[in-house]
Order: C-alpha cells, then structure tokens, then sequence
DNA sequence: TGTCTTTCTGCACACGTGTGCAATAATTAT
DNA sequence: ATAATTATTGCACACGTGTGCAGAAAGACA
C-alpha cells in the first residue's frame, strides 16, 4: 500500500494534522519537528496525493490545452511557451488533441471537466464554440489562442494575421510582383481569412487589382494538397508569378509539386509560406515565409490564464482583454523579382 | 459551488447512495429510478470529479506517456497509436515532454507520482534509466517503446533498427555502392548503436570492407547538424558514393546541405533516412527511408500496458514480455546507382 | 503561585464518491 | 394469514488531505 501523511504521522508520533502542516510549511508547526517530519517523509518516500489534495483545496494544478493536432509543428512550439510559463507556477499540462473530429473534441471536454482542470487553453482555431462554451458554461476560466470567434471569449491571444499577410505582399510588391496569387485553407476559417484579408488590403493599397482567379483554396494544410493548389493555378490562362501560402506546410508540398512539374521556384514562381516552422528552412528553395512568435503567443496565453487563476473576480466580471502579437517578414530564396519577359 | 451526486440524491428524494449506483450502472437499483436519477443528472449538468473517484477506487483511468520532445514528428504518430488503444478502454492521456533536460525529468516523474498515474508509457529513448527505476520502485507499470535498455525492464515494445538498417543497406548494395557511410547520433545511444550494427551485419554479410573514417557522430538529430556530417565526409580523401542518416530530420538537413554545397543527390550522392515521417515526402528529392510502423508500435505499447492494468499480478511477477516490430523499405528518388568512374 | 500570553499540537469535520451490510418494501410460497 | 424469499434502498464508513477551533504546554508577568 501506499504510505499517506498518516503513516508518517505514526512513525514520528504526531497527529496527521501536525504532518499535513509540516509538509505545507505551515510556521505554526515548530521547527523541529517540522524537519524531523520532513526528514521522516523523505525517507518513507512519501508522494502526496493530488486526487486527495485537489478534491480538498478544490483546485488541481493542472491547466487543460486544445489543440489541433499534435504532429502540427505549430502547436508544439505553442506548447513549450505554454509549458514554460505553467511550470514556473507549479502547473501541470493536459494536453488533447481534437484532430478536427466532434466526438474526440466531445470526449476531451468531457476529460477536462472531470478531471477540474484549473483552466483551458483553447490553441484549436478548429475547435467548436459549442464545446468552448460549454467549458465556459460550467465555470471553467477560458484563454483562446488564435481563435477568431472572439465574441464568444473574453480573453485571448492572438497573431495579427492580417499584418503578417501584408508584409508578405509588400514583400512581393516590391519585388515587382504584380500577378499574385493566393491559396487558402477552407478548413481554417477566420485564420485563412485574415491571411486573405491582409493580402487584399495591401494590394489594394498599392493600387493593384486581384484577379479573382488567383484567390483558391483547398480543404486543409496537408502538404498533399500544394499539388491541387498548383495543378489549379497552372490551368489558368494567365498565370500568377507569386503564390502566397496559407501556411508552411501546405508551401512545402507545393514546393514540391512545383519541382516535379519542373516549375524553377523562384526564377519561374515566388512561393511563400507563414508561421515559420522548422523545417521551412530545409526545403529547396529555403521558404519566404512570416515568422510568427509562436512561443511568445503560447506563453502570454498561459500568463493571462494563470493571471484569471489568480483574482478569480476578474472571470465572472465582463471584463475583457486580448493580446494581439505581430510577426516579422522572414526573407530566404523562395521569393524573387518576376522575369521580364512576363 | 459544482453539483455533486448529493444534490441529485436530495433533487430526487433518494440517499446519495442511490445516485451513485444508479450512474454507476448497478442492476440493484430499479429501473424506474435509475431513469429518473439519469435524467435529472442529465438535467442539472452533472460532471462527476475524477478526483473524489480515483481517491475511492485508486484508480485514476489516466495513463502517463513520456516523449522526448513534443516537436518530434516521429513521437507524434507514435501518440496517436496510443491513445486511440487509450480512449478505447476509457482511459486518457497525460504527456509530458523531457526535453533531453534532466530537471524536467524529474519534474514529471513527479508528477506522474503525484497524479496517481495508472501506468506509464516511455517514449524517450533518452529518458534516464533512474528515473524509469524510480517509477518502477513506486508500483507504477511501466512499458518502454524503442527503449533499449531493456534489462531494465520487463515490458516493452520497439522497432527492430537492426533490420532496418540492413534493408537500407541492402538496397544500397543492391544499387551497386560500396563506399557507403553512416551518419549517427550520438544522443540517441542505443538506437543510434543498433543502425550501426546492421549497416556492418549486412556489409560483412556481403563481404565488402566498411573505411572506418565513414563513420561519423554528430551530437543530435537536429537538420542543422546535416551540414557537419556532409563536411565531414566532403573532407576525405576518398569519398563515400552513399549516406545512411540517423534519421529523417537529419536526412533533410543532409539534403539541404547538399543542395547549397551543389552536391547533386543521388547522382552524386545516395542518401537515405529512417523513420519515414511525413515531411521525408516532400524533401528535394523526395528521400528513400525505413518506414517505421509508428502508430503499430504505439498501439502496440498501449495494449501491452492496458493489459498489465487487467490483471495487475502479472506486474509483481517477474514476468518478461516484449515485443519486436519490424518496418519496411521505403525507396524514393534520394537513392540511385552510384556513378560508373567512382 | 496564579494568570495571561504565546507557541504548538490534536480533534473533528469536510471534500465527492463508492460499497458492505442492514433494513425496508414487495413478492412469492406455504 | 404467516413465513420465506427477493428486490430495492439507506446507513455508515472509507479513501487522503486540509483547516477551524479548542486544548495543552511553555514561558512571561504580576
């Protein structure tokens, strides 16, 4: 059996109030026999018990987090944020994936609800706002991270998509491009949106029309799905001389497709990615793409949560708060001047 | 304040007792009240605290897996075999990443302590061997994944390198290499020992001398340290027509530096990887490998440790059980005969 | 010496759930 | 109608920890 507070209470003859305290460092118990209750518990090899704990103290120490999918490259980098931040504080992580399908997002909600997670981290652009709301619903202090349905929450932490989209335009603006095209991900809703959005809004600061042909998108960001994007845009009658990305990994398949339709990135095609992951800088071209400070957005995410833990007032109150973060343009052999000749 | 199965019992008229048994599914209790005490949860929005359950029945339905580093693509397919062994039986997960970083290993041994964790799943192959002892100590089964220091322990699961490496070998020998060298990881221990061990086994198997200079470690299998290995063997005097990489991620870096020092590969250059994770589909050219059996392996392991939680005897026993997978050739385009004059 | 602080410790209850046992109600057998 | 059986429910305790309150011990002061 395990041993509990009340075996080494037997064993240094108090009671196990005086050892419950001891370990807690509470100043009541004298400083003798708090060490020498110390001293006994290390050597019993002593684990308190968080079920016990939590169900006393009514909170956990463990904060839940939603993400898409773990084998995203994104959300890990997220994630060390988030962790840095929880740990400093004594928090624990309940990670979960939904991967897009509503009965696992269902079962996760169910998860954190049993388990009272002290709070949740929605990093799920995905995730429903049913399920969001009804972690809201049941009490539960929510932080959203990069989720648009803002309304719905009232804190979250985000990326200024729609900046990070315009330097990758005025990047290809300046470069000469005029034909610029962009391919989207249906499947990341507002995300996709803001990235279409920043696009628009700089070209048409520059006073350059889209062809509304050049604006295409592909349900996810497999890498599979560059092949569909390029097969689309390489049918066009007129063909665009850049191509922004929705994201890395939907580029990096694109790349790829580029080079087995013999298309020369960036003599022929300027490609550009977003989010700036790992190994965007080992594909051939190396990626232009937008670095976004994914472990900054992760770990203001936490610091806000552990922030509500702390004053729980501020959650039931209206108030509001979110933090938006820009990335910086990330320039490497992907993108060039367009040829002449076009 | 969260409702509990008393204020259901004092709702519908019956001892809490009741409620319990009734959601519990116990044929004691009729099915006329049982319906009605359902439905009224139901209503109320009852969630029950897995902490006041698990302190009861000492089991908290969670099984802990720790990974290396949550970025790894390899390690995430290998979750996915996990947990879908884990959600089936009703358990979920908690993961936690050591990130080669020995306080935090100890951290989440902690934790995974504290939390009452029903068993744990090692997925670090550079988890220390004490920790793992510690947990051992402490009754918690435990089961390894690709984890070589079996003598340790007595459940576990892992990819067969030695065969794999052999296949790689013998595709290479097949293409008409001779001068083929190995590109390790020293972090990686024994795993990294294994692949070394079948490219001899099959080299000695096919009778053609190894130089002893094409055998080379980088500390990591990080795709910057691609760019040292190629260097490395740039730099002899006679050298290699074929590259075995530790691994894909190191692979990918390999290529990439191949392609800035204009290495052509494979006319120059055959170059393989192992593991087979997504992005080795999409490098330039698209990389041969091993395809590990990831979510097998995962899954694997999680049935394995699903099945010591049954019947918990066979734990204090000293009962062995391991099992070996084995994966298989994956050729690509980053493999070719080598160049007659070589 | 007695009283009043101060310092320290134990008693008893609580958190939310599960379960053995006894008690009650309903049904059947005699 | 009574006894015996079965079906259904409640009582009371337990899991391991934390905490208000009272009580004991020790020292300070009159």
């Amino acid at each position: 059996m395990r041993i509990t507070i009340k075996d080494i209470a037997k064993r240094t003859g108090v009671s196990h109030s005086t050892v419950s305290r001891a370990l807690g460092g509470n100043t009541l118990i004298s400083e003798a026999t708090t060490d020498c209750i110390r001293k006994v518990a290390q050597e019993m090899g002593y684990q308190p018990s968080a079920a016990a704990r939590s169900l006393k103290t009514n909170q956990t120490k463990v904060i839940g987090v939603i993400v898409n999918s773990i084998d995203d490259p994104f959300f890990s980098e997220i994630l060390f944020g988030i962790e840095d931040a929880a740990q400093q504080a004594g928090y624990s992580l309940f990670i979960a994936a939904s991967q897009y399908d509503l009965i696992r997002e269902q079962n996760i909600v169910q998860t954190m609800m049993e388990q009272r997670t002290d709070g949740v981290i929605i990093c799920s652009s995905s995730f429903s706002a049913d399920k969001g709301r009804q972690l809201l619903a049941n009490g539960f202090p929510v932080v959203v991270v990069n989720y648009k349905a803002n309304e719905n929450f009232n804190y979250s932490i985000y990326h200024d998509d729609v900046d990070g989209s315009q330097q990758l335009t005025r990047h290809l603006l300046a470069l000469g491009h005029k034909k610029i095209a962009y391919l989207g991900n249906s499947k990341s809703g507002r995300t996709s949106l803001d990235r279409l959005n920043g696009f628009k809004k700089e070209m048409r600061k520059a006073g350059v029309k889209i062809n509304p042909a050049y604006i295409f998108e592909v349900e996810g960001s497999e890498p599979e799905l560059g092949k569909d994007g390029l097969h689309y845009f390489m049918n066009l009658p007129d063909r665009p001389t850049a191509i922004m990305c929705f994201n890395d990994m939907l580029a990096i398949g694109f790349l790829h497709a580029c080079q087995q339709a013999c298309i020369r990135v960036p003599e022929d095609l300027s490609v550009t990615g977003f989010d700036n992951i790992t190994l965007s800088a080992y594909t051939s071209p190396p990626l232009s793409t937008l670095d976004q400070p994914k472990y900054s957005i992760g770990n203001e995410a936490a610091q806000l949560l552990l922030e509500l833990l702390g004053n729980k007032i501020e959650n039931s109150n209206n108030t509001h708060k979110e933090k938006v973060l820009k990335g910086s343009l990330l320039v490497r052999n992907s993108t060039s001047a367009p040829l002449q000749n076009e």
